[in-house]
DNA sequence: CGCTGAATGATACATATGTATCAAAAAGGA
DNA sequence: TCCTTTTTGATACATATGTATCATTCAGCG
């Protein structure tokens, strides 16, 4: 133990925090666990001592985030069985959304590694990407069945549209600051984007106002 | 001139090509000059007489890719005078998704700059990405007071969502292939995916037959 | 106090990498 | 053929990096 305030983190948690952030910013190979061990402001030599190597450290951080990840999906499953079907793809869908919107690193370092096809990719498929993917695959399969998601399209298809439009848009979070001068990580901005993604793919049966383009294109607030 | 064949292509091409495929696989970080050099067949030390620096090599690459890309996007330019606006969308949309999926690097090293926000990354925003979003978004505003995309969905969002649903499946291609043996850069799927950001984002107004679920599921053919 | 094991800090080392240098080779023209 | 320019190949070098080693420090406990 360092300290007994509480507020410190003791070096094997510094060390993890530090390596999301890293990993998540400049990928694997970009990373290097001087440039970690910096950030967590702990001695480069002692991350041996917690992890036995820099790809350790790595699938610590995945391991981490899926575990998140799993909790923030699941925080209301007990009212799942009082929900109906349309209810219960809003509740996961926006929680799902929420998550990545405060941890974008996670799908960062998906994809660093979803298109690097590495050695690492193997382990990261075996563990995570295929449970998650076989079981959000046959999610919105059954939803299509439900008459939830739109059924002519393919589940396969529909599953990476949906996790795509889902979670691209906090990827590009710097650039559309940027360009467009819109915090996509501010909660009116995350729930915005909810919205939107309802109701594209859960369509909108009620009649809506139409908001004013302007309004649409640079939304204020 | 290294070949009077035609059939080789010289040791600048070479490089380029070869710098595109490793950009695109592993990144900037995470390619070598050597690895590049090795690929293209060229002695590593050749590189800087073609290009100063591995940073010049891989905004050439940029260069060249954003370059198909405008050529294969506006391969109709010159029927879009006599088409509707949802024929407009139609056709450019089609030709952008299959550009993506001959050429999922440019894509993917962009998604490597875009989430990395380095240095490079300024260089490519000012003189790539903003043109092309800034475009594109005025675009979607404008086909969605067309009545072409739904209007209760914020441009920005729907501009985002849209480049995500459109590329984000072909840099998972390894993924789907060893998860659900399904080539994605397959010229029926290519089609399919296209026909479900089509019946996704447009609608279909006339009935269609549903297809079987499983069928849909994993397609086959 | 003295001991033990956990934890840390400093350093060493082999390797990979981007870049620079320069001589050799090839090409093109008079 | 001879000369000039372009292009290539081989090597050198400083730096960054992952990992290993080991002495030192610190906490807990008898």
């Amino acid at each position: 133990m360092v300290m007994s305030t509480g507020l410190e983190l003791d070096t094997r948690s510094k060390l993890l925090k530090a390596a999301v952030t890293v990993f998540g910013k400049v990928g694997y190979a970009g990373a290097s666990v001087r440039q970690i061990a910096d950030l967590a402001d702990v001695n480069h030599g002692s991350i041996r001592y917690h992890y036995a190597s820099k790809r350790d450290l790595w699938c610590a951080c995945i391991s981490y985030l899926f575990g998140l990840l799993e909790t923030a999906v699941h925080q209301d499953e007990a009212k799942w069985a009082s929900m109906t079907p349309r209810q219960r793809i809003i509740n996961v869908t926006g929680h799902y959304i929420r998550f990545n919107a405060r941890y974008p690193e996670l799908h960062r370092i998906v994809t660093f590694e979803t298109i690097h096809q590495s050695e690492r990719m193997d382990w990261l498929n075996d563990n995570f990407i295929r449970p998650f993917s076989s079981r959000a695959v046959a999610n919105v399969a059954l939803a299509q069945e439900q008459g939830v998601y739109p059924k002519n399209i393919p589940a396969l298809n529909l599953h990476y549209i949906n996790v795509a439009a889902t979670t691209s848009i906090f990827m590009s979070a710097a650039e559309i600051q940027k360009n467009f001068g819109v915090d996509i990580f501010d909660d009116a901005e995350v729930e915005r984007h909810i919205d939107a993604i309802f109701r594209l793919f859960l369509g909108v049966s009620e009649p809506r106002a139409e908001p004013d383009f302007r309004t649409m294109l640079r939304p204020e607030q």
